[in-house]
DNA sequence: AAGCGCATCAACCGCCCATGC
DNA sequence: CGCATGGGCGGTTGATGCGCT
């Protein structure tokens, strides 16, 4: 069964194509259109198989491409067709006038795939993973964190990586999980402000605008694009949208109203253990959380995890 | 300057689907 | 209905350029 290829014949030029080549073709097309594309090589004067002539039409010779870098607008389209679509190329090329889909699927593969994999975002499913691997930059970050802490004579540096953790906490507290429909804004300070805002420090330790805007600025954002988060000032906070993070921290993020269960933080969803019992045996226990559950799989693979997310000195540290 | 590794992207390959006979 | 054909699509490859040692 199957059709025999059309490019089979002996003689066909492959590879790259020439100037020559390439004026030929589109002087063929300009006057008679492209018409079979099988039939047309041999009517242009081309050594080339019909399928090349198309892709080299398609991709690269048609009066309307649009060629250089992709903007920032055309990124994040691609960002939100492919959260809805996936890798339907042709689709997502429609959507972007003068962009073929080789160009969008080349852009995707080399970089915005890699981008979505260094902020621990599924390419695939544009979920937060939850896996041990996409942690372990956190848990790295984490272990050199308390090690600057533990040491009173890099005050300086451990002050730089407090705001670095925090700054973590906000990009975790601001990923929606596929949740790109509507506009995906760039990310912004008043949104990155919202969010320090929506955090609360019972201690009345709020985090002070110098602070904040050492947050803000430090270190250069990792987020290429930025998500709208439905995060706001709201003091009245539903059980239903407040997750606590446990009882040591008294650390609260609020979600608005319009999340849904399925679209919690990626920060709070990789924590799938019940409150009361990541909380108990992270804190209590800090260094016997080895039971058997994800979350306790990471602590476990990190010593310093649990400590440093849930321990109150760290966290009156980390906002002081 | 040479060698190496990595990133990029044009082009190819193989499969699938629609259509015509 | 079954087969042949053309066109389109997504995945992969390989040439090239660039930066680093």
């Amino acid at each position: 069964m199957g059709r025999s290829p059309c490019c089979d014949e002996d003689g066909l030029k492959k590879g790259p194509w020439t100037p020559e080549e390439d004026q030929k073709l589109v002087q063929f097309i300009k006057n008679h259109g492209h018409g079979s594309w099988r039939a047309l090589p041999k009517l242009a004067g081309l050594n080339r198989c019909g399928k090349s002539c198309r892709l080299r039409w398609t991709n690269y010779l048609r009066p309307d491409i649009k060629r250089g870098k992709f903007s920032q607008d055309e990124e994040q389209t691609i960002l939100r067709l492919h959260s809805i679509l996936g890798n339907k190329w042709s689709a997502i090329a429609t959507h972007l006038p003068g962009r073929t889909d080789n160009e969008i699927k080349n852009f995707w593969n080399t970089h915005l795939k890699k981008k979505l994999i260094q902020m621990g975002i599924d390419p695939m499913t544009h979920q937060p993973r939850t896996d041990i691997f996409a942690s372990l930059p956190q848990l790295i970050a984490l272990a050199s964190l308390k090690d600057l802490l533990e040491n009173p004579l890099q005050a300086e540096a451990a002050h730089m990586a407090k705001l670095q953790c925090f700054h973590f906490l906000l990009q975790s507290s601001s990923m929606p999980n596929n949740n790109y429909g509507g506009a995906i804004a760039d990310m912004e300070e008043a949104t990155s402000l919202n969010l320090l805002n929506s955090i609360h420090f019972p201690l009345g330790n709020n985090i002070n605008e110098t602070s904040q805007s050492q947050l803000l600025h430090y270190p250069p954002p990792q987020v290429p694009f930025g998500f709208q988060t439905s995060l706001n000032n709201n003091e009245e906070r539903t059980s239903k949208n407040s997750v606590e993070l446990g009882h040591c921290s008294n650390f609260v993020v609020d979600h608005g109203d319009n999340l849904t269960d399925n679209s919690s933080s990626w920060l709070l969803q990789s924590l799938e253990t019940p409150p009361e019992t990541a909380a108990a045996t992270l804190c209590n226990n800090p260094g016997n959380a080895s039971s058997a559950s994800s979350y306790n799989d990471t602590a476990a693979a990190s010593p310093y995890w649990s400590e440093l997310y849930f321990n109150d000195s760290i966290m009156h540290e980390i906002i002081s």
